[in-house]
Order: C-alpha cells, then structure tokens, then sequence
DNA sequence: CCTTTTCTACACCGATCGTTCTCAATTGAA
DNA sequence: TTCAATTGAGAACGATCGGTGTAGAAAAGG
C-alpha cells in the first residue's frame, strides 16, 4: 500500500508525557511537543489529532501505565505492609528521567475546574488507587499486621489522600528525608 | 504633584488573585487581567510591573491574606479540636465567589519545578500551616482533647499533608461529603 | 517498471501573546 | 495659572501561538 511511519506512536506519546507532565497544558507549545518527542509538526497532527487529542491521549497513556506499575507493585510487594510503604515511597524514589509529583495531580489543579473530560478521568484514577490502597489494607488486617482500629475503606481514603499530599510537597520541592518521615508516620499510623 | 489613581491597587490586586487561582499563570492572558481587574493595560503594567511581576505579588497578597485568616480562625476557634475541623473544613466550605483549591498548591505543581521563588514562597506557606497545625494539636493534647499517641510536630506533618490532599481533591471537583467524611475521619484520628 | 498512498519538509495562515508607544485628558503642587 | 506628572484609551510592536496547504520524497503492492 504506502509508506509506513519513520517513528513509533506510542515512544513519541511517552515523550509527550513527559513534556505536559513538567511544564502543564497551557505551559506546552507545539514548538516544545515537535523539539521533544522528535516529530514532524505536521505528523503530529496527522497522528494525534490537535494538541487537546494529544493531551487527552498522553493523560490517558500516564493514567493506565500507572495504574499497571501500581497493580503490579502491589501484586509483587512482600507482603501488604511494604506494599504500602513502597506505593507511597514510589512518589519519592523517582529517577532523574522522570519529572517531580504526578501528572494527574497537576490535571487536577490545572485543568480540572473549567475541564470536565480530564476531570472525569482525574476521578477514575484517584479512584483506583483508593481502592487499590483499601485492598492493600484489609489484606494487612487480613494477616495481622495492621490495626483493625479503623474500616479498610476509611483508612485507604486517608492513605490515599495522604499520598496526594506527597505528590504536592515532592512537587514543590520538600526535602526527600523529610517525605520519608512523613510516609514512616502514616505507615506507624495503620500498624 | 500629579494626578491620583483612579482605582484601588489592592483591590485590583485581590481580582487578579482570583483570575490567577482559576487560571493558572501560563492560563491567564493579560487581557484577561485587564478585562476582570477592570484596569488599563498601560496602568497595570506602571502599577505592577510585567506579567511575572504581577504573578509574585497576587501570590503574596493571597499567601499573606490566607495565613493571617488561618490564624485569626485558631484564635477565635471555641477549642483546639474545633480549630482543627474548622481549619481543614475551610477547603471545602467556600463561598460561590471564590475559587475551588488553593493558589499555593496550583503553585506548587505548576510552577514550582521551574521556578525557585515561587517555590520559595509555596515552601514557606506550606510550613507556616504545618506549624499552625502543630501547636493546634499540641494545645488539644494538653487539654486533654487529642490522644499523645504521637508527638505534636508528626501529627502536624501527617494532618498538614492530609489538608494539602484535601485541597486537591476539592479541584477535582469530588463530592464535599466524600471530602467531609474524610475530614472526620482525619480528626478522629488525633483524638 | 508504475501506481498509489502516506510520509516529511517547509512555508504560511490569522490570531493572540506580552509589551511598549503615542497622545490627549486630568489632576495636584508651585 | 503654569507646570510637571500620571492617568486612561488605543494603536502598534515583533514574536509566538495552534493549525494547514502544498509539494516532493519514500515505500509498498501490482
């Protein structure tokens, strides 16, 4: 038939989140999208759509990738206990290549209030991890090393809330120790 | 010597304030600003300087107003424990006339990576709270109102985070009673 | 080979960006 | 009253914004 495309989508769309993610919707030109992921302007728009498309699909590719990465964390972690530790840590941890706090967050606070298309799916993804928390919870209930003091649900809407407050402060540039403190406290709290 | 202002700086200053929180900075145009502060673009720019300039000085004057309200509401609350329901609550109950969230978190995950004095001043904010919260909860364990199961400087780290999820998930737009639940269960946690 | 499709490259669109300039009107001090 | 200063209204600046139109190169199928 015809020619096929000299990039990957998807690698491309990696670099795009990573763009949006440090610098926001509004504070992304298509000149920065072109330098960054390597594309062609007008192959951008072929592939994606406009720079909203675009955006709705670099969101939509952040949001599943990390709540893949937090499902299997989970489902690798030693036991409920370190999977809390490390799922609220792995805001802390990050590497050099990746931005500081969390995309998702930053949709919230950015886009959210005049964006209802982001804001619904801001929702759904707060919502997994919540749930993914309140899972985490009743199975350190479950096997007796975390207080029954408190419904599973409860607690993982406190944990995950927390989490969120992380991903601010990580964000805005407070000291690594001083989160680790603070995720040691909430991880003290449950147990 | 000359002729007088014909407005207010500060009140033009306490619009852009709110044009900023609803928009971001790289989300608000200076038309924008002239439409809603109701100034001549020539008179903003005399006034407050450029763009940037102006930013820094509405992030004060809110930074500034939001700390002394914080204040005042500790002092004039009927006890610790309902300063530190009201306090927490004040993210979630707000007047139609002000914006959803908190300037200083927008700051935070839109700014702050980027911009050192801006992440300066979000720092500052964000300490001033968790010192704020510390000697509320200090004062609640000394009457008696909150359990010393931790020390007052944690539990004002752990419930400052708690309030900066809160503030979040207000501009995402999830339902008050999820938030106010999630304010209870917070409080009875400390006591 | 030829055809057909889709790629990339680049110029170009009108609109808007932040910012400055001009200029007349207005005001308070000398 | 005269002067100096600063206002508000609006035009205009170059740069950049998001988005397209055009054209030729490249690659697959026949």
């Amino acid at each position: 038939m015809a020619r096929q495309k000299e990039f990957d989508p998807d690698t491309a769309l990696a670099r795009a989140v990573s763009v949006f993610w440090r610098k926001g919707y509004e504070g992304t030109s298509m000149k920065d999208l072109v330098d960054e992921m390597g594309v062609h302007k007008r192959s951008m728009y072929d592939t994606y759509g406009d720079k909203r498309s675009l955006f709705l699909k670099a969101v939509a590719r952040y949001a599943e990738h990390e709540e893949e990465a937090q499902r299997d964390l989970v489902r690798h972690a030693a036991s409920p206990l370190h999977a809390l530790r490390e799922l609220l840590g792995s805001s802390i941890h990050v590497g050099a290549d990746q931005p500081p706090g969390c995309l998702m967050v930053n949709c919230a606070t950015e886009l959210a209030p005049h964006d209802a298309q982001v804001a619904a799916r801001v929702r759904e993804h707060f919502q997994f991890a919540e749930r993914l928390l309140t899972e985490v919870i009743r199975a350190g209930q479950a096997d007796g090393t975390m207080r029954k003091a408190m419904e599973p649900a409860d607690a993982g809407r406190l944990i995950f809330n927390m989490w969120l407050g992380v991903r601010v402060q990580v964000r805005a540039g407070v000291a690594k120790a001083q989160l680790e403190h603070l995720v040691e406290s909430a991880v003290a709290w449950v147990t």
